[in-house]
DNA sequence: GTAAGGTCTCTAGTAGCTATAGCTTCAAGA
DNA sequence: TCTTGAAGCTATAGCTACTAGAGACCTTAC
């Protein structure tokens, strides 16, 4: 049995973060100790792992509640689960086109600046005005 | 004179971001009319231009405030906002490079998906084990 | 005059944690 | 056995950048 310090070390998350899931129903409320400590096993250790790797590729929380429970039923079909990591990818994808756009952007204000004044300096010039801007990095939707 | 409705339709804005804006000083507070609405002029609308624009490059709200008091003082050295640009081009290289990691490892856990049942899909197998990755996109240390 | 729609303030909610305060429990050394 | 320091407990507030609502007030057109 792993005291939430251990399990938090053993699996790379903070021990609020543990706290945390807990609280938003992301992991189950564990055994406690005789003074009212957390005590977790080899499942809740799985878990926390599976979260902790899913958060690190970019799963929202909710995609990745969804995940364990499809994880938790081994005979369904994984369709579900792959429409979650298609529609992660998706998005995923969508952020390194806008950001790519941005940091075209970037690197012609900051090529063009010519270490003078505010008053003539393209960085801040581009920024007032997007009709200085070569690409149109507004438009792809994701959320940056 | 411009309502906050009108200005927040020129400067592709929502109003209660105008107010927002406001409340935490990133815009000044405007005249108000007789009957306590707020009423705007080209200034404002240009500084709201400003930020929104900024916004869309990906600038945090606080390097935008840095920008706006640079760009009030015309004769100074641009060097201060050519460093901010600088610093947001690196944070969104280092926000690229993660999800070309991300986007990777997405790739290969779906097409190595086999269409079976959840105990054998690779989504979940990979989420589960790190090791199953090819990359290490734990490492760029940017927030994602 | 009246109706619609814009505006006002204030509060609370979103994602995914992180930090603090003030307390109790546990483990190891003397 | 006593003590001390680390680790645990709950509860609350804060972070970014907004967004959504409630309930009241103002403005404009017919
Ligand atoms: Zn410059
Ligand atoms: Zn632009
Ligand atoms: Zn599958
Ligand atoms: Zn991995």
């Amino acid at each position: 049995m792993l005291t939430i310090g251990k399990l938090g070390k053993a699996a790379g998350v903070k021990v609020p973060t543990i706290r945390y899931y807990e609280q938003i129903e992301l992991l189950p409320e564990p055994e406690r100790s005789a003074g009212n400590q957390r005590l977790y096993g080899q499942s809740a250790l799985d878990r926390l792992a599976f979260i902790r790797h899913a958060r690190e590729l970019g799963f929202p929380l909710d995609a990745i509640r969804d995940l364990l429970s499809l994880s938790d039923e081994p005979d369904q079909s994984c369709a579900a689960a792959d429409v979650i990591a298609k529609k992660q990818l998706t998005a995923v994808k969508a952020r390194i086109a806008r950001l790519m756009a941005l940091k075209a952007e970037l690197e012609r204000m900051i090529a063009q600046c010519a270490q003078g004044t505010v008053a003539d300096c393209r960085v801040i010039e581009v920024l007032s005005d997007h009709s200085h801007c070569a690409q149109d990095h507004r438009t792809s939707g994701a959320a940056e």
